[in-house]
DNA sequence: CGTAGCCTTGAAGGTGATCAATGTTTGTGG
DNA sequence: CCACAAACATTGATCACCTTCAAGGCTACG
């Protein structure tokens, strides 16, 4: 179950925004003002911190690991929007005007934290403040960003699909965007990705072990490692 | 040739943008420091109004008619992205830190004008404003939202697709959600839809025609009338 | 040790893309 | 104002990519 530890050192915690790229270049007590209150949301593997429907009366940061947004179908059908990962923020958009039920769950892929801010103190710190609107903004851009992407590769072969969706998570870090061998930072599963895509797991698979074999990504557990990221991207390109 | 009114009866311009949603509320006075220096765009049936690359220096307001939003893909293809009516902001994300350049181009659909915009009046009055940042993240949210819905159909046979897409284009409006019929409001060809959906002209056609034999819609020039709404969304639910 | 989630492989079948050809409407320049 | 080009709409035939269905193996976990 998801666990609240609203004792944890306050200051580790700070310290710990001070390094998100939202808050850089605040001052620890300017963070304090601007997430008094939130509390820190300890989720298991597959566990939900939001649920589709729901009211929607806070919105956060993650602090570690990774959360998958889903839309589920009334027929049941789960469709992956977006991946959070550490820095992303979730929810803020849905933070104004009256009541608004969430368009979308969030579910932990592995273990990971998540501070929650109360909707009240957004409407009333972070609503007031251009330059923190505008760093809110910058995740919305880069979400907007990836659609557009995926929208102009549909008419592209799956396997082109795929290897770009591999491509994008792995440059989420972008450490060396050399010609070494990337590791992807979330843990993956076939039918995520499938989900991710509008696809199903079955021709996931059979994309991704044509280059297990060929040596271009490998898989153990759900880590999957680009191997050769130059070749990737050329598959990636495939009409 | 697009052309540039800068003598239009500045009081009517005024006036025109006192009833957009955008600006609800705010005095003449207030909308004339926002959109000082900026200029009424007159664009002609396929006419583009930004271009896909150029530096991004300037966002609007479109003032009647409509643009898409096109990505051209390296392989000449091209995916629209968002159709944007009157009353919709285009742009205004990229309007921060340096130098950015257009992720997409904006093609108009029938003469239409926009409210261009220039950068620095975004970076000096806009950006400071928290108020008016919120709404302009009411339309980002709203096509945000249409991804999500779209995406989540990516499955669905591409009738189903097709039908959502209409009852979308025709609640843009959402005057009376009746049985009654009801006009998509701008001029829409199949290539258009085939485009939007990341499917081909043919493809839709032969859905389409299916529907104006069985007369749940019908087209004159490029005018789609929804006959029967309840039909279509039955369609837009098959799987 | 049994269930649940994930991965894999094979076979069959369908949806929709592609190619090709033609009609229709719109727009443009001589 | 006519002729020609360009954009749009349509229809048919073929075929490939993927989905679906089925069945089995693997690993983790209570």
């Amino acid at each position: 179950m998801a666990m609240i530890d609203s004792r944890t050192n306050f200051l580790a915690l700070l310290k710990e925004l001070s390094g998100l790229e939202l808050f850089d270049g605040y001052s620890m007590a300017q963070i304090e003002d601007l997430v008094r209150d939130s509390r820190v949301v300890y989720t298991g593997h597959r566990e939900q911190l939001y649920r589709q429907g729901d009211e929607a009366d806070s919105f956060g940061v993650v602090l570690t690991g990774a959360y998958k947004l889903i839309k589920t179908s009334p027929d049941g059908a789960e469709t992956i929007l977006h991946f959070a990962i550490a820095g992303d923020v979730i929810g803020a958009l849905l933070m104004r005007a009256q009541y608004t039920s969430l368009p979308v769950s969030a579910v932990a892929m592995g273990p990971s934290r998540f501070l929650k801010i109360p909707k009240l103190r957004y409407l009333e710190e972070w609503a007031t403040k251009p330059e923190l609107l505008m760093r809110v903004q910058n995740f919305v851009v880069n979400r907007l960003s990836h659609f557009r992407d995926q929208k102009a590769m549909l008419k592209s072969p799956l396997a082109a699909r795929v290897a770009a969706l591999l491509l994008t998570l792995s440059d989420s870090k972008s450490k060396s965007d050399q010609n070494q061998k990337q590791e992807i930072p979330i843990p993956l599963t076939r039918k995520e990705i499938a989900e991710t895509l509008g696809s199903s797991v079955e021709s996931v698979i059979r994309v991704m072990s044509e280059w297990s074999k060929s040596e271009i990504i490998s898989t153990s557990d759900q880590q999957i490692t680009i191997l050769n990221p130059v070749l990737l991207a050329k598959e990636s390109q495939r009409l």
